[in-house]
DNA sequence: TGGCCAAAGTGTACAATGTTTACATCCCAG
DNA sequence: CTGGGATGTAAACATTGTACACTTTGGCCA
């Protein structure tokens, strides 16, 4: 645990305190708030009650942070597969269940969602971001590799990943996206439709 | 035929010409060329030979002239997804060719196939953008109507429409972010396989 | 033909942003 | 207690999107 929590009561303290980390926090709460465009450096500094330039102590510049960002976001997005799966009884049960989580998580955090895919190619950004992101990724091959018999990284849970995966983040996309109208009547059904032809 | 090319011959004319075409033109040609980020309208109009306020001319803001350019990518996506059916005899064989078209124009266009589907939600951008996104979405509907043997609007061809539309969405986002290796041996392959699966 | 006027382009200006450089303040180790 | 590294602030710069006022152009009508 590196918190070192300066003056955690001290209610206007020269230093912050955990400046990272809030930071983080407020990035994803503007990233939300409106939705569409990403926040400004500065913005994020200014809800936080600090200079923008005191970021840079924690940020090498803005891509860190966002990149921060997503990592939070990939660790949140595995745990929310988890519990979506938790809820099946059998194992393509639980595929759904983390299918139907995928699009939900997507819905509820669009820019985040957006960022995390978008902007950041898995590589290049931190090992941080990595793990995060493949520890989501090993979540659905477990999955597949228990419906299937066959182990996580064998070439059929690679190629039924690759379906799956490609069937739930592309109906998430078109959803964030208003290609397809989440607050039409059967849209529940229309998703569990879809995710339910993802059984290999 | 709205063309009035008022000074199509003289190198240097106060007036361009056709200024707004030349704006989508070279805003087509910056989104390819740095692939990430969106251009700066200056820079835009710098390519172009002018002053960024000649722009303001043809459109209202900046946004404006990205839904042209979205526009334009519609227009250009139908055509590659129409030549990618041509290649087919059988209708399953034509749709499968249009989902390969689809990935290849997300593989050779990323930044204008994330903008025509990320920035701009099919509705509150102008009628020129939703007629082109609807010409390109119905090469999709009259493909697996033929399939079906349904009408293109029918509840079937609705349910197949998201489930082919989300595979071969999911899966060329999925390449385009890296998350999928293009350049890794079998992808091909793997592309074949995956949206043989679309069969309805 | 000549002149006028709207369309199309330029110039200047402004606030906001990301980033750099220099300075100020705090807290803890010695 | 004290000095130095960590953490913050202040000022400055180039770039961006956009607004406003001006200028140039070329086709239409007398």
């Amino acid at each position: 645990m590196p918190t070192k929590n300066h003056r955690a009561s001290s209610a206007r303290a020269y230093h912050h305190g955990n400046l990272r980390e809030a930071l983080v926090t407020a990035g994803l709460e503007l990233l939300e708030r409106d939705g569409g465009a990403d926040f400004s450096l500065r913005e994020a500094a200014r809800a936080v009650g600090v200079t923008v330039n005191a970021s840079y102590r924690h940020f090498r510049n803005k891509e860190a942070l966002l990149a921060a960002i997503a990592a939070e976001g990939f660790r949140r997005f595995a745990v929310a597969l988890a519990a979506g799966a938790e809820q099946g009884r059998d194992p393509v049960d639980r595929m759904i269940g983390s299918g139907r989580a995928y699009v939900d998580f997507a819905r509820h955090n669009p820019a985040l969602f957006r960022l995390m895919f978008g902007r950041f190619g898995v590589t290049g950004h931190g090992e941080e971001l990595l793990n995060a992101a493949n520890a989501a990724n090993s979540v659905l091959r477990n999955g597949l590799g228990e419906i299937l018999g066959a182990a996580p990284d064998s070439p059929e849970v690679t190629l039924a990943a690759a379906k799956a995966w490609s069937m739930t983040h592309g109906l998430s996309h078109l959803v964030i996206d208003g290609q397809i109208d989440e607050h039409a009547p059967g849209f529940d059904q229309l998703v569990t439709s879809v995710l339910s032809s993802i059984n290999p």
